[in-house]
DNA sequence: TCAAAAATAATAACTGTTACTAGTTTTACG
DNA sequence: CGTAAAACTAGTAACAGTTATTATTTTTGA
């Protein structure tokens, strides 16, 4: 049995969900989407920003990215790229660095299984918390 | 201010905790842990569990691993390696492959900050939901 | 225009985790 | 030893992020 909608329909919500993932690259959580998105519809409801949130990432629309906060955080870009997280001050930031997907064939290396893609988070001091704790 | 202890006592909960983990590697959750433990001390506290496992994690006796899951899972095991999470039925098992620490060097190339370490997780079917699979 | 399907707001419920407190265990030292 | 201070625990309440429920509204296609 299918549970999943026949069709979806278009929902203004849904869109400035989407808008506001594709147009700040911040890797919000579903909260900071919530309060952003409250100035055009005052009247969202927080769950409606975690159902679409769920629907999107099902749809392979965004990314959910779980870096061991208290909670779950979002990105629009699902090209393949790394993540940076500080110790200090928990940002995320996406680090530009060379493709290394052929780690895959390397995990495949000694493995029954079938891998299909890979999270890394890298950790240590941000730039400016990195000046911080020097000064 | 210091708010840590300023000597660790020893604790019966606590050794039953780390042998417990260091016996099974399992990558066991704190409900795990403390449903195991349970047969020995039949009064022991989830919340003893959780406390116990935050200062390990702090001391660097055991690794927390924030894998997407409803809930996190620990590590006895603190030597670098990584992990692979079947998207299937959600089981967390070592990956056997050889050491890539030098992505470490990679992701600094283009960094302004400082990386002390990075977390991978490797996801796809694992070795018997594969063979379901295709039945 | 109108009915069915999809989506929403509002709210309640749930779950993993943390905080609090009174009482117990461990430890250091006389 | 005995004992007092510090560390730790059980039990429980509180909390935060997330999911489920339901009545109502919006979207869609005929």
């Amino acid at each position: 049995m299918n549970t999943q909608p026949r069709t979806m329909n278009k929902s203004r919500q849904r869109d400035a969900i989407v808008n506001y993932i594709m147009t700040y690259h911040n890797h919000p959580t579903a909260d900071t989407i919530y309060n952003a998105i409250k100035k055009d519809f005052p009247n969202i409801s927080l769950g409606t920003v975690y159902r679409n949130l769920t629907l999107l990432t099902e749809l392979g629309t965004i990314k959910k990215l779980s870096c061991g906060g208290t909670s779950e955080h979002f990105d629009g870009d699902t090209t393949p790229h790394n993540h940076f997280i500080c110790n200090q001050c928990g940002n995320i930031t996406d680090l530009d660095m060379e493709n290394i997907d052929f780690i895959n064939e390397l995990a495949s290396k000694h493995f029954d299984g079938e891998i299909s893609g890979h999270n890394i988070y890298f950790y240590g001091l941000c730039c400016s918390c990195k000046k911080e704790t020097t000064k």
